[in-house]
DNA sequence: AATTAGGTGAGATTCAATATCAATAAGGTT
DNA sequence: AACCTTATTGATATTGAATCTCACCTAATT
């Protein structure tokens, strides 16, 4: 929407790598929408404007925007990795609807402290967690009737 | 290890399925470890003890059994699925250690109840959980050093 | 402008999982 | 026990997300 609010431009330098038209449309488009998607989601919605890209160079940039801790991926189960910026959000858990695909997003204080406290007595050091919440939105439990 | 527990061929044929050797052989193979198998392991298990059976069929029987209740589906996030009996096993989720792929199993009730209340909160009907704390675990955290 | 090494894109490849369909076997009938 | 019907199986092809290959391109420095 707006100018990117993060120096992209700078980052990628720091890493030794070379700030390409491509890999700017990909984290604009990522920034873009605070929805949950998937490349191919990303390669046609460039395209659509008509930024020329391929579906490896966009795999490869989100996995550098990964790395670098500017977009979150998320595997929700249906076969394909989506991903979300992170500009702007904090840490949150998913829950997801079967039917319709709706996800809210939430964060539960408690529980993330209780992550931490199964880890230590498990002698984990924990670096990641994957918490998603699966049933019926309102919408479709009403349809089910 | 000992004949089977659970009267599979009732369950099968309630299903107006029919009970073959090779359902029973998935089956069984599935209850002769506690580990979380792919089925690609299920299959060179079966084969090595010189059972015919297709890789086609090991995943149309596991998905019988999961639509069943029998087996668990797990998704850790290595890109393939992974199966465990359920039999005689309470609910639980896993601890993942990312380096050797050790797998610790654990409950917490305070947990369990946090998702009813947070899926109450969304007016979503929980169906199911996905809850996987990611990490190194005790011997792999050693190695870093 | 020339240089050069990293980046890109079209297409091939991988790999888990599913679909196809002729051959087979479960299980009820006679 | 031989027979029939039809679900099941297995060899193979196919799908689909993701990755790899490598000739060509371009960002960035001189
Ligand atoms: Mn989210
Ligand atoms: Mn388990
Ligand atoms: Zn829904
Ligand atoms: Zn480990």
């Amino acid at each position: 929407m707006n100018s990117p609010q993060i120096d992209l431009r700078a980052i990628i330098k720091q890493e030794g790598l070379r700030y390409t038209q491509q890999r700017e449309a990909v984290w604009l488009e990522l920034q873009s929408s605070d929805s949950h998607r998937d490349a191919e989601n990303i390669y046609f919605a460039l395209r659509q404007k008509s930024i020329n890209i391929s579906r490896a160079t966009v795999y490869r940039t989100i996995e550098i925007l990964v790395k670098n801790n500017l977009v979150r991926k998320l595997d929700l189960g249906d076969g394909k990795n989506r991903y979300e910026s992170k500009w702007g959000l904090t840490h949150h858990d998913h829950l997801i609807c079967t039917k319709c695909g709706r996800i809210e997003e939430f964060f539960h204080e408690g529980i993330e402290e209780m992550q931490k406290e199964i880890a230590a007595q498990y002698n984990f050091t924990l670096t990641n967690h994957v918490h998603q919440l699966i049933g019926l939105c309102e919408n479709c439990r009403a349809d089910e009737a």
